[in-house]
DNA sequence: TTTTGTTTTAAACGTATGTTTGAAACAGGT
DNA sequence: ACCTGTTTCAAACATACGTTTAAAACAAAA
């Protein structure tokens, strides 16, 4: 339980601090601590902070890209005869984001979901600089789908369709504990991931599919 | 031009500042530089950073909030004959938002939308406390009009579509400018958040009256 | 065992932060 | 002009941070 253990036990513990508290409110000790070891551990395996926080979206990004990627070119290779429906879509990256890589669980999901929404709404220029060289290309070929499936839509429409769906996911998905404690009833309690993204499908379907005036 | 001009310099600096980089990464200094006063007056006239943020969504939610419940109120009162449509409660928001108060412009929405962005996804526990127990109430209130104009659904599928609509909300107008220039085409001059509100709310209402199987 | 390369450790470094201080500058009322 | 309370200012304070360092501990090969 040597070497490798502690480039995961840090990766772990950075995973999770930086999802609660935010990458500038996580000290690089909060999170060592939590890890148990060594506080210049970090900057020996990653080099920096910033690289850490890089690394954190890595574990997790590739597996998922990689698993999407094939499915994906599945899809685009019978593209002209079948084209997928939007609903299918949306599944698809539902269902890799939920079985990529061994150990996801919904609550792994949801994390990462906050940390997604950190990503663009804290500075972190580096990071979003990292996403979109390292996956941009995926990216790119999902639109190529979405574009498939929403042949009525205007270039620009679909284009701000798809940050309503990305903006309802995210900030839902990585709120979701703490947004049912807003309201003065009780709901929400079952707020387990799974079941808010078969709520979330309906909804984004509809949105995306909606005539425009 | 001296002194009560101190605190409204230090907001709008603040404001401005918060909304681009954050809140733990814009510092007292980055502040008062920029609003050209002293470093001590922060803690002079608001007490803390804490407070300052604090103040700076007060500044914005105040007018808000009083202006809103007013329009609450008139529809509240006619509530069991006459039912307002979810169109009619979304428009009457972004109608708000972009009225109440003095100097509000579209520009000074979308950073005050980056804000709520940043209350929710950064840490800052301080200011979750601090807006729900300032204005949970009128959003109890906007609720119960939303669950007479959306009769058909559950009390846990509202919920959980008015975060949907929340977050779509949020983060596209939060991040309206820079998202634009992730495009390749030119949305730029024309991406007055008045437009993409235009083009969101129709997306919502389709969203939120979606049949759920 | 000795050697070699890697990993861990405790301590320190330099810097930036939020906050406090006490004196100076200022304003308005008498 | 003189006081009185408020506001500004430069300087310093204490603390926390990311990073670096050099020695120690360790593992595996020779």
């Amino acid at each position: 339980m040597a070497q490798k253990d502690t480039v995961k036990s840090i990766l772990n513990a950075a995973e999770e601090l930086f999802s609660e508290r935010g990458f500038a409110e996580t000290s690089l000790r909060n999170i060592t601590t939590k890890a148990g070891v060594n506080l210049a551990a970090v900057n020996y395996h990653f080099g920096s902070k910033k690289e850490l926080i890089q690394a954190v979206f890595a574990r997790f990004l590739g597996p998922f890209c990689e698993s999407l990627e094939e499915r994906l070119a599945e899809m685009e290779a019978g593209l002209p005869q079948r084209v997928p429906e939007m609903e299918e879509l949306l599944m698809l990256l539902s269902q890799t984001a939920l079985l990529s890589g061994h150990n996801n669980s919904p609550r792994r999901l949801g994390i990462f979901m906050r940390l997604l929404g950190l990503a663009y709404t804290q500075g972190q220029g580096h990071l979003r600089r990292f996403l979109q060289n390292e996956y941009g290309r995926v990216f790119n070929t999902y639109m190529k789908l979405v574009t498939a499936a929403t042949p009525a839509l205007s270039e620009e429409e679909r284009f701000w369709r798809i940050h309503f769906m990305l903006g309802a996911t995210v900030f839902t998905l990585s709120g979701a504990d703490s947004l049912s404690a807003m309201a003065e009833y009780d709901i929400g309690k079952g707020s387990d991931i799974a079941q808010v993204v078969d709520k979330l499908v309906p909804f984004l379907a509809a949105g995306v599919s909606a005539p425009h005036r």
